[in-house]
DNA sequence: AGCCGATGGTGAAACGATTAACTTATGGTG
DNA sequence: CACCATAAGTTAATCGTTTCACCATCGGCT
């Protein structure tokens, strides 16, 4: 491996110079510094080694991306990869690479404590969707490690980006109701760590751990009382994964308890794949039953899916943003976006 | 920050036998061992610093996946996620996190060669679908930097993971051509650095420098010939992108140029673009004209669309698999997958 | 002439961890 | 009882950079 005390010999210059010249320090002179660029490509000298850079420096180039569970799960969801696209998108202009990582670990029982994160395999974090009060979140506060949180604002302290949820959910349901359905169904994709499809009642959704089941449930009610329909006429099941399975499972279960004429899902994986599972058994959509989603995923666009649209990919710069303005000393704390409706092909009044 | 050193010191042993507590070594008793990491708990230590330990030891703990030009292309195609997908599944179980490289920079002129992999950010990487001969990977192999081709198997030396290209498309052409098409429009992905669209000769898809394109047209040669259908029925337009936009202009193109029965496509992002432009111009698929892509990415079976399938999925384990075994003094050298041919709603025999 | 401030450079001490080589008990064996 | 292998530690060198504190040289000013 050739180092950089090969390229100040051969330059004939000391091992600080071309640190110096590498990090464009007014201390080493242009043509110098060009010299030993010369020098450095002739020997295949790559750059300073990020391990002995970041060891001195304490920067390492990277920031990374925490994700719920396993990279695994959310590489399927384009709200995640969508987001991920925001994050390198700034981070490559910035020179900075992205790294993916499980949120999953926070140090088992009988192993050593051992989080990439922490131990500093990245300069900072964007945090996305992980429960507040996850042990690496955790960690990551109580280390300092700078970060950010998209869609969770509670995290004591940490800068955020994130949607209105509510309003979302509301102009939702809103949408539904002013089209005259009286009997809906929802989909909420998580309330918790359980990862089981359920029914639930409107209380199991407010001591929901996970923020975002809660604040849309609120903006449902919001426009449930709005349009004084009786919360008893709503359906809700929990989902339980943000994956086809889930939203397949969801809608069988809800199918079976109740009759809902529109069926209202927190996503657009779930929306759509309640939509097969319709098709499947030979109901029309819209003309049987509604079905609205949240995300504006891509795939919404092709399918017709009426849903809430949700700037994924600015947010994701807007995250990105802010840690790197964080990173370098600076003070930004928050970004909200907006949402708004997207009327397609799969709502309409309820039949008769 | 609380190193090593203070967790010895708290612990009364020396900054050795803490390091060989934590890499769980012989060296030091369960006991101990168990005694050191309370103590380490106590104090917040967090682990090795990556820095440190990277620096001594030469191992990183992430591999990194090089997609071409930038990961924010690329974070739209599912392709490539589902690639990532596999990946991070076989790193996580080995505790090693997956970094995003862009294949862009590889040194610009004017400033020194600066690049996360060449630096030491990784400890390996998976290569995909960048052209062989670019810069990066010529510096990659030159330093002998631990790396598996995905879905280019000519990189010299390099072990890959790759599909019969040729019999996929062989498979395509097959089906179409069995249907009776006797018109065949087809839209290929890349010929090269060009991004912009056009129609094609067989001379120029023959001297693309993208390994994909040349092997596939092969294969749709192939069946050609043995369905004794003469090659200048078949007309070719390069979309130059892999991304919606691409397709709907691609097609745009060959709607001009061409009157095909039936649309190949070497990608389901342009077989799906095509779609939405026959749709949107009034012409049924497959009534009017057929469709079939390459991929079999989830939104094929949502659409119905007739699809090559290759498990994509499985081809990010595979590249792991083999780049862990090389990072671990492996010898694992190639990976070779099936392709099938899945028929669903978008093809048909022509009309009439 | 003498002094000063730039400019362009050098030397050497960290940074945090790993690991080869050495040391010291401890227990087992002939 | 002497001898030795093993277990459980310790010491210290080393990895590649960064950066603080110094130092020389030189032109310009008083």
């Amino acid at each position: 491996m050739v180092t950089m005390k090969d390229v100040a010999k051969a330059a004939g210059v000391s091992v600080a110079t071309v640190s110096y010249a590498f990090s464009k320090s007014s201390k080493v002179s242009a043509t110098q510094r060009e010299r030993i660029y010369s020098v450095a490509a002739d020997l295949g000298y790559a750059g300073p080694n990020i391990a002995g850079s970041s060891l001195r420096s304490g920067r390492i180039g990277a920031v990374g991306v925490i994700v719920p569970d396993s990279p695994v799960q959310a590489l399927e969801d384009p709200s995640v990869t969508l987001l991920m696209k925001g994050i390198a998108e700034i981070g490559n202009s910035a020179d900075i690479a992205l790294t993916l990582f499980p949120a999953s670990r926070g140090g088992a029982a009988d192993s050593p404590p051992n989080s990439l994160v922490l131990r500093g395999l990245v300069d900072g974090v964007v945090i996305h969707n992980v429960p507040d009060g996850h042990p690496l979140v955790e960690a990551i506060i109580a280390r300092g490690i700078p970060a950010v949180v998209v869609d969770s604002p509670r995290s004591a302290g940490l800068p955020f980006v994130a949607i209105d949820d509510r309003n979302g959910a509301y102009l939702q349901m809103d949408h539904i109701l002013k089209l005259g359905h009286r009997r809906v169904g929802i989909i909420v994709d998580k309330l918790d760590q359980r990862t089981d499809c359920r029914m639930a009642t409107l209380d199991d959704v407010g001591a929901a751990t996970e923020r975002n089941a809660r604040e849309r449930l609120a903006g449902y009610l919001d426009a449930a009382r709005d349009h004084h329909l009786p919360v008893e006429d709503l359906s809700i099941v929990v989902a339980g994964n943000i994956d086809r399975a889930a939203g397949d499972e969801a809608t069988r279960i809800l199918l079976e308890f109740a009759q809902p004429t529109a069926l209202v899902a927190t996503s657009d994986v779930h929306a759509v794949a309640a939509w097969q599972v319709l098709r499947e058994r030979g109901l029309a959509v819209p003309g049987d039953m509604s079905v609205i989603g949240f995300d504006d995923a891509p795939v919404a666009e092709l399918l017709g899916l009426s849903t809430i649209h949700q700037p994924i990919v600015e947010k994701g710069r807007a995250a990105a943003t802010i840690l790197l303005d964080r990173l370098g000393g600076g003070t930004r704390t928050r970004s909200l976006m907006k949402t708004s409706l997207v009327v397609r092909a799969s709502t309409a009044p309820p039949r008769g």
